[in-house]
DNA sequence: ATAAAGATATCGGAAAACCGATATTTAACT
DNA sequence: AGTTAAATATCGGTTTTCCGATATCTTTAT
């Protein structure tokens, strides 16, 4: 029944798109379903805001956009870290991908 | 209780670290010990193997080594794909990391 | 001011991810 | 062969993630 900790994806994705801008939470909603194919439910996002705003990592203004805190950023760093090194051959991924239909076993 | 669809970031990771080379359990818990600064508990590995066995997309052979078969590589595929979409600016997350820390509110 | 529509928020619950503890199997060494 | 150590596997249970349904708040238009 706690929704999210702060370390999954979604809320990581969402610190990475108010970084760049404020954002409201249907605007988030809506770029979430531009990367991911389908967009989130109101009861995924909204809790995980919530708890981000709670927390002290996100603010959310008059106009209801979110955006990120000094303690945001951090933990927005860290993210990137953590996640840049987990995919540190991300490169070889992209190159990888969308090829590759010949040999295979089994 | 059922352990791990084919949907989370460890199976889609342990996809692709078997993708060049079969490899052991203890193998691919080794690698993701570097890459994620922690090694996941046989707990949380063995299942997840057991399953991918068991929906025919890891092949284990009779060194206990993992590999990709036929389905697998079209899952791996499928899994790029999306992961590719989701953080298609991701090479716009490597420049940002490990920096900034001037301006900030609250 | 009221109605309709959309955005935001909350709630309960279901499914997934993960772990620690505990077997069991396998390998290595004497 | 017997003993120890490591790898593999299983089990039960906790936490996290996510959703659908519902409610509230805002905005816009009439």
């Amino acid at each position: 029944m706690i929704h999210c900790g702060s370390k999954g994806f979604l809320s990581f994705l969402i610190l990475w798109l108010v970084r760049s801008e404020a954002r409201t939470g249907a605007e988030i909603a809506l770029e979430l379903e531009k990367r991911r194919g389908r967009k989130p439910s109101p009861g995924t996002i909204y809790p995980v805001l919530k708890h981000l705003k709670e927390t002290k990592i996100l603010n959310i203004d008059d106009n209801k956009r979110y955006s990120l805190t000094k303690k945001g950023h951090k933990a927005l760093e860290a993210h990137l870290d953590s996640f840049i090194r987990t995919f540190y051959d991300i490169d070889e991924m992209k190159s990888c991908c969308c090829r590759d239909n010949s040999k295979a076993e089994n």
